[in-house]
DNA sequence: TGGGATTTGTTCGTATGTATG
DNA sequence: ACATACATACGAACAAATCCC
């Protein structure tokens, strides 16, 4: 035995995947495998060692099982793409010209909808810190929404300001549990006098937590990733004066930034479909 | 039965990597699990519900089993952080200011080597073309290079350029199997009066392939992620000039952009020690 | 509404293959 | 050649969720 008969079972049903074989579970469902006991006989091996298969193509991302109702062919959309850096700051002939971004991040012909902010006083992780540029025991104010676009779930946000901008400062609907309609940037500006010059963004990538997971319907496979960007602005003299955390299913969205001068097709409609092929094959040893 | 037995063994199991139990294989070696036979009397129950537990872990990216020695825990190295706006356009303050920054990305006290490049004449894909601007059948060089940082494997990086670059234009050293010294970008500045006057970035997160796998070392699990980044250089009159696509793993660095003024201490060494916490926190159901 | 059938999840037992030292 | 240790494979039983009549 042991000649990875699994692996086997698991390259064939992949390619019947692909072939599009499996109908859907009733109209217009997911498409569905054959249950265990089918496989088993069509294979004519164990379940156990269907179950590896399924296994392994559950941790590729192809399929999930479900408990009572059967093994699905994971339907992934196509992706959203974000352009980062098109802000009012953006330099360049794109800079500033149309409706076609929003602050943070431009998206095309998708609705971005948020959730009510929910508004907590925190203390300050040491991460935090360094970036806000505040003692490490400091409270701040943290603003968490959920967006959406189109209805979907997008991303998680959380923005995080000194709590003496609220107390001292008089920007107080920083505390309030609900959107600031002219934007939190804008009303900094109004209220403090903050302007912001630039930002800085650090950007991973990682497996998601039981949270994450639950708003974004992700599952444990390899294919189940988040992006986290971290934004910090900056006032004059370097001041920082707002932190944002995002995160964002990477399966569903590719980011992007523009700098210096590049034709507004990019800027406007970044990438075509994703044909997929491997960039760097090393096929040598 | 039926009740996760193999989940409490995992939890235990992680609490107990993470307390620092389990010694060394050797001196110095990576740390070790018990054997499968240990751990089955340790829990007092089936080698094959450890096994259970011993996937799980693995699939989360805390444990690689390797048949013959042992499982072993894996050891995730310090994040490098990498700037991928610290080019010679970056306006700002920090632009072209010092020796810390390469041409198109930059890191801190880390020395980047490269292999010597592998030259093709490929035809591009529908994606290369679209952002290289030229007809879906056009002939590119592509330059292929593996980039080490510290003699570790860093990244996997493949330039395209135009065929008629080098056959027409004069651009000659883009086929031979040689680095360029004075870079790339620079060469053809000098040879075809190309400037650089801005680009563009596409990032994405995805699982390796097998190529990455083998030269990045990574698995299958969950935690072993890739970023891929497109990046489109373009010069006067929004000609693009140059693409190229760079891999790296998601789990030892961290991307990062600075857009306007940013203080230079965020520029030079950006972000501290990743203290590990959930920025999105949604404890409600 | 109920209850049986279907289907995946969990656990155990056992045997053998394969790589390492 | 032998012992150790993980990998593969088969068989079996019961649990839990869902489906369907």
């Amino acid at each position: 035995m042991a000649a990875r008969r699994w692996r086997e079972v698991a390259d064939d049903l992949l390619k019947r995947i692909g072939d599009g074989d499996f109908p859907r579970d009733k109209d217009g469902g997911r498409r569905k495998l054959p249950p265990e006991s089918e496989l088993q006989s069509h294979y004519e091996t164990s379940r156990n060692t269907i179950r590896e298969a399924l296994d392994f193509l559950a941790n590729r991302g192809h399929v999930v099982s479900e408990q009572g109702k059967g093994t699905f062919i994971v339907f992934r959309p196509e992706p959203v793409h974000v352009t980062l850096s098109a802000t009012e700051l953006g330099v360049g002939p794109g800079g500033g010209e149309g409706q076609w971004y929003k602050r943070d991040a431009a998206v095309q012909n998708r609705e971005p909808t948020s959730s009510v902010p929910r508004v907590e006083i925190q203390v300050v992780s040491e991460q935090l810190a360094w970036y806000l540029q505040v003692e490490p025991a400091t409270q701040v104010v943290s603003r968490h929404q959920q967006i959406y676009l189109d209805d979907e779930p997008w991303s998680l946000q959380t923005s995080y300001y000194p709590l003496d901008f609220a107390l001292k400062g008089g920007a107080s609907k920083l505390l309030e549990a609900h959107d600031i309609p002219e934007g939190a940037v804008k009303y900094l500006g109004k209220t403090l006098g903050y302007k912001e010059v630039g930002y800085h963004d650090e950007i991973r990538a990682r497996a998601p937590d039981d949270n994450e997971k639950r708003f974004f319907a992700l599952g444990d496979s390899a294919a189940d990733v988040v992006f986290e960007t971290t934004r910090t602005a900056y006032g004059v003299e370097g001041k920082a004066f707002r932190l944002t955390v995002t995160v964002w299913p990477a399966d569903r969205n590719r980011l992007h930034y523009n700098v210096g001068e590049v034709p507004t097709r990019v800027m406007k409609a970044p990438s075509r479909r994703s044909s997929r092929r491997s960039p760097n094959g090393d096929e040598g040893t």
